[in-house]
DNA sequence: TATTCATTTCCTGCTT
DNA sequence: GAAGCAGGAAATGAAT
């Protein structure tokens, strides 16, 4: 291993994260394919010029800012690039995914006209004028300013957990009690998998209804993860040693003897294909 | 301000 | 010898 300082542990490793360009680009340029993982980001591209990959980032993204879980939004119901989402109906989205569809409506429209997914993010679902047709440049620079990111807050129809205890018996939709940084790691892996057509051979089901996977390009995911962590510095070496202790929280199984190899647990949710 | 949580980083030893 | 795995220890940063 390649000690940072000579084997002197930098105290300010990641302070200057967000300034250094990712260098993992380079190293598996075969992935860098339109519409798959290394493409430009969602908010710095116009949803009309959203890539499939993008659409699914968005996706994402609206989940880890409402701490919905990932069963919430039927990933394989947004199969679409920009411009098929952009042409989508608020039935259309309500069809696809159900109670969350007003939500991923409101936040579309939002970015369409206004380039902004604030606190005001939901409000806007019930009063959208759905335009036919739009010029708005692809790239709207002001959207790599990323303090918009992570706002959870929106008036939505996924109520809260008082709300909800009164209510219905458990809903598929609820906000998960503890995430606060977004997407933890084993969802991320988990999205990946669920995902195959986003997923350019980075990983594997190895036994569908038990949750083993493989990874298959352990180096690339971990770069991956760092991206979406801001962390140009991540390995697969690091990112094991987070999956490794997933083994406690029974979240992930180990699976001995075969290297890259991983289950998932009793305490995972969403892998499994009837879940959805 | 202290605590909790979910990593991240570094390390040693072991296995493949 | 390289790569991967296991797990301890400490650090980190955001949320509570």
């Amino acid at each position: 291993m390649i000690l940072e300082g000579g084997g002197v542990m930098n105290p300010n490793h990641g302070s200057n994260l967000l300034q250094q360009q990712p260098a993992w680009t380079d190293g598996y340029a075969a992935c860098n394919v339109p519409g798959g993982f290394f493409g430009s980001q969602w908010h710095e591209t116009h949803p009309q010029y959203w890539s499939k990959y993008q659409v699914w980032e968005w996706l994402q993204h609206l989940l880890d800012t409402n701490q919905l879980d990932a069963s919430c939004i039927p990933f394989q119901e947004f199969d679409v690039d920009g411009e098929h989402l952009c042409g989508m109906s608020l039935q259309e989205f309500s069809r696809a995914a159900g109670a969350a569809g007003p939500l991923l409506y409101g936040s579309l429209q939002n970015l369409r006209w206004s380039g902004q997914c604030g606190s005001d993010l939901f409000p806007a679902t019930h009063n959208v004028i759905v335009k036919t047709e739009q010029t708005d440049p692809p790239v709207m620079n002001t959207w790599k300013d990323e303090s918009y990111l992570y706002d959870s807050s929106y008036g939505g129809t996924v109520e809260s957990p008082e709300v909800k205890k009164e209510q219905d018996p458990p809903a598929k939709c609820h906000p998960k009690k503890h995430n606060p940084r977004g997407t933890h790691l084993w969802e991320f892996i988990r999205d990946i998998l669920l995902n195959p057509d986003k997923n350019p051979g980075l990983i594997k089901w190895e036994d569908r209804a038990e949750g083993v996977f493989r990874f298959l390009k352990s180096e690339a995911v971990a770069q991956l993860w760092g991206r979406k962590k801001n962390n140009s510095s991540m390995t697969y070496e690091k990112l094991s040693r987070a999956m490794r202790y997933y083994y406690k929280r029974d979240i992930l199984e180990r699976v001995d003897g075969r290297r890259l190899v991983y289950k998932f647990g009793k305490n995972a949710r969403g892998w499994r294909e009837d879940e959805n």
